[in-house]
DNA sequence: ATAATTGTTTACCGATTGGTACAAAAAAGC
DNA sequence: GCTTTTTTGTACCAATCGGTAAACAATTAT
């Protein structure tokens, strides 16, 4: 029978998008089978492990690409300063202004959290503690970075709920901007709730 | 038969919780049978709709509670920034320091938002008229009243993600503690992204 | 008391769920 | 060429899905 195309590594975009527009358990077999041309076969051929095993390569890749583009950036760049423009303008284009759904986001509201609850926390986690260490570097001091990184994180989780409720991806790029000004604040302003 | 308790007022509560931590597909009709008490038959004499009536009616009497309790003081209160407050706590109260998922963002994440849509957008859309209408009652002009609340309302909704995700309540508390700092500085404070 | 209404039980429906078995086909190694 | 390994199609599985039918019990109205 033909190949095709698919090598194990092209379908897991496919998986993610899949599992983005469905949720995981919205996600059938049938499907994937149909979105990705493959069938239960070859699907358990690649994935032994089901739907489960699918899912948990999706959350590896998505977090090896936010790995890649947005934490080590953050943690390793001469410029801390351009390297959180850098991720502004990373996680606006990822998630399309909006449009797109950040699944780990919507796993942690999901009941399947408790089944990925270790790749969901690492990936805030990480992301966290990475876009600190840049503030850290750019003047801040540990606590009040920890807590910038938060609420910026959070503002953009938040902006992708609000702006797909509201179906207004004008939401999401109001809230990018006002990240974007949050964390390129100097560390003298003290435009937070730690005033008198 | 015995009438047991069942009013059909009392079962739209436990419906909603079931919801929240089960998800719209996630909750089957045999798990709603078994946790509200009430076979099929009785459900679907109460909700001749099935689920989709029951999740309907579930975010109706949601909306209410908010139009209720938060929304209609932001709007009438005579002390707008009491009634921010007021709505700060009782939001930390409502989702329960962020272990507690607010239902309807949740379903604008999911794929039964299209289903959805008008209870989702209206949800959040009065939210965030009432709270601008208090804020410009407060002192601010209209245009930056309304950033303020979006940003609010987005940011509470982040909290619950990453709260869920970190599993740590202390984020969401961090973050209601930042957005009524950010709610109730006076319009007068530039600490914003209307900056040069 | 009796009739009409309301609520509940139970059995059942076809469709679909995630997952398995296995043989045939294609690709790769020799 | 042949053999071995990797990939695929198909048929099948028990379980569960949302939903229906209808006989029956309880309540209410008359």
């Amino acid at each position: 029978m033909p190949k095709i195309i698919a090598e194990r590594s092209d379908v897991i975009p496919v998986l993610a998008e899949i599992f983005r527009e469905y949720g995981y358990e919205g996600a059938s077999l049938s499907l994937i089978a149909s979105r990705t041309g493959l069938g239960k076969g070859s699907l358990y051929h690649f994935f032994p492990g089901g739907k489960e095993q699918m899912a948990s390569e999706v959350l590896r890749e998505i977090d090896g690409w936010f790995e890649d583009a947005v934490y080590k950036p953050l943690r390793d760049a001469d410029d801390p300063r351009a390297a959180i423009l850098e991720m502004c303008r990373s996680v606006a284009t990822y998630f399309w202004s909006g449009k797109r759904v950040c699944l780990i986001g919507a796993f942690a509201l999901d009941n399947v959290r408790d089944r990925f609850s270790d790749a969901i926390r690492d990936y805030f986690a990480v992301w966290q503690h990475s876009l600190q260490q840049a503030l850290v570097r750019g003047g801040h001091d540990a606590d009040r970075a920890s807590d910038i990184a938060e609420d910026a994180i959070l503002s953009i989780q938040g902006a992708l709920v609000l702006s797909r409720a509201l179906d207004d991806t004008a939401v999401f790029e109001r809230a990018m901007s006002r990240v974007e000004t949050g964390l390129l604040a100097g560390p003298d302003q003290g435009n937070g709730h730690t005033g008198p």
